[in-house]
DNA sequence: CGCGTTTGACCCGCGC
DNA sequence: GCGCGGGTCAAACGCG
């Protein structure tokens, strides 16, 4: 009997109703020993169980007590058999061979039985968890779609406006928590019920928020806190830091710790650590570097450890005092990729050819500050961002913490294409670190059968209406939308550029591209190479 | 001549 | 304190 009375004493009603499922057995378990007859069939201990646990579960959801009974009821057979078991031997009643070969053969009836069932009830609890999770990607989109519909109701005046107010601050603050509810939406698991989920967070008012606010608001905690503004202008795409010169070459190269932080002091953080946030960018190029719309001048070559390839510096050259920097070099592994890594936000407004990547780089890199802190104990902490992003294809984008910065890659050199067409040999990405996040490939979709990022959002050789539709047409890509839309629930921030991007490819397909292209880049010799 | 690139020197942080 | 490596500066150089 001790084993079920240890079984039965480690475990309380109070567990019941917080792990619901996961917890095996019952406070009163002593009781119901008493009460059963250890040859019984479990049928009737189970109706019994049903009874109790509808009692006591009678005020919740019916959905998880529906949950809740069907665990619980398949668990505790398995306590009361295996007492049962205990028991048989302890009795002494049992004394001739044959009466134990006949109980040893019930007793193997009975547990197959128990096998039986306990396969059963896991594989409704598989369906169980299926379902929530459908229904938790299905709130997911819905909420995105929502997010959508606001912006498109909320002017760029209104936007301006609700900043430029007195209780601006507390708007902002407000959508800072939300946009940090955001990041922790996989948190919502906690949730016993799905529905409490949904309901909490459509209760919150913030239908009337629009996702522009949610961006900005991030990004006035960091105006407030080191009075630096880094403007995300989703309409256009174009991101602006006020702070021109609040780039101090000799800014110190540490990672500010992380601990458990509530919300507006994991905004600080982030605050404190946009400038060093990095996006890098890996793609297959034949050219020195990638063209991506902007002008850079080279400012510095110096050859990095433990790659053959020369390491370029540059800087954007179209403002003085743009603070962005880019290096380039050549993956060591694989000479045909190019490894770009961009810093900082521009202060000035991008050409369209410009705004997309730029767009994206910023606004992952913002991702990675503001969404997946690492925490303390240096674990990325991607919650939601993580979750939504698994659902898509793996392989694109990595947030790594092991580096110096945070750093967002975003591996353009894994395409669906790439997998498909013979002839080509899926290259890894050795570099990329294990703990990765992933995103929608829908750059890399594009830019795999585009020579560059530009011609990605250019689509020059294309008319308008055979871009657009070029774009849209394929099931494939009809797919990629889904998937990018999965990834933009992740961050508002991200939809935005995302929105942006795509916004570029299909409505700014005439705009003639040719003005903006980086004349200075491709001048640039290939020394590098 | 103006602009961009090259390249050696220098600065700084970090690890030992 | 020293060495190493990453990042930047700035004079020299090349090109149109």
């Amino acid at each position: 009997m001790d084993h079920a009375t240890v079984q039965f004493s480690n475990s309380t009603r109070d567990d019941h109703h917080e792990h619901g499922s996961s917890s095996p057995v019952r406070s009163n378990g002593k009781r119901v020993i008493d009460e059963v007859d250890f040859f019984a069939g479990s049928k009737s201990f189970q109706e019994s169980d049903k009874v109790d646990d509808a009692k006591i579960d009678s005020g919740q959801h019916g959905l998880m007590q529906e949950i809740e009974l069907h665990v619980n009821t398949s668990l505790n057979l398995q306590t009361t058999n295996g007492s049962s078991d205990k028991s048989m031997v302890d009795d002494g009643l049992i004394s001739s061979n044959n009466v134990n070969k006949q109980t040893s053969s019930s007793e193997l009836e009975l547990t197959k039985a128990k096998l039986e069932r306990m396969n059963k009830e896991n594989q409704r609890l598989k369906d169980m968890l299926n379902q929530v999770n459908h229904n938790y990607y299905s709130l997911q989109r819905h909420l995105v779609s929502l997010m959508r519909q606001q912006q498109n109701r909320f002017g760029q005046a209104a936007k301006t406006n609700m900043m430029i107010e007195d209780g601006a601050i507390k708007d902002k603050k407000e959508g800072l928590i939300f946009a940090r509810q955001l990041m922790d939406l996989g948190q919502a698991t906690k949730f016993e019920d799905p529905c409490q989920f949904s309901l909490q967070y459509r209760s919150r008012d913030f239908a009337g928020l629009p996702p522009n606010v949610i961006v900005e608001s991030m990004e006035a905690q960091k105006n407030s806190n080191s009075h630096e503004i880094a403007l995300f202008n989703s309409k256009t795409s174009e991101i602006g830091d006020i702070s021109d010169h609040a780039y101090p070459r000799s800014s110190p190269n540490k990672v500010p710790k992380f601990s458990s932080l509530n919300d507006l002091e994991q905004a600080s953080d982030t605050v404190s650590m946009v400038r060093k946030a990095r996006v890098s960018v890996r793609a297959r190029s034949e050219a020195s570097m990638i063209s991506d719309g902007c002008q850079w001048r080279k400012y510095g070559q110096k050859m990095a450890k433990g790659n053959p390839c020369p390491r370029a510096y540059y800087r954007c050259t179209m403002s003085s005092g743009c603070p962005v920097r880019k290096k380039v070099q050549r993956c060591a592994e694989d000479h045909t990729v190019l490894i770009t890594t961009y810093e900082g936000n521009h202060n000035h407004p991008l050409p369209p050819a410009a705004m997309a990547m730029a767009s994206t780089t910023s606004a992952a890199a913002t991702m990675l500050l503001s969404g997946s802190m690492p925490s303390a104990d240096g674990i990325m902490n991607m919650n939601f961002l993580t979750k939504s992003m698994l659902s898509c294809s793996p392989d694109v984008a990595a947030l790594s913490a092991s580096t110096p910065f945070p750093t967002v890659t975003l591996d353009l050199t894994r395409s669906p294409y790439q997998r498909v067409l013979p002839g080509q040999v899926h290259a890894p990405s050795p570099n990329l670190p294990h703990h990765i996040a992933t995103m929608p490939h829908f750059l890399g979709h594009a830019i795999h059968n585009q020579s560059t990022i530009l011609d990605l959002f250019n689509s020059q050789r294309m008319e308008p209406s055979q871009s657009a539709s070029n774009v849209m047409q394929t099931p494939l890509m009809a797919d990629k939308v889904s998937e990018t839309t999965a990834a933009i629930a992740a961050d508002p921030k991200f939809t935005t550029a995302l929105v942006a991007a795509i916004t570029s490819i299909i409505g700014n397909t005439h705009q003639n591209n040719s003005g903006n292209n980086n004349t200075a880049t491709r001048n640039s010799s290939d020394s590098n190479t």
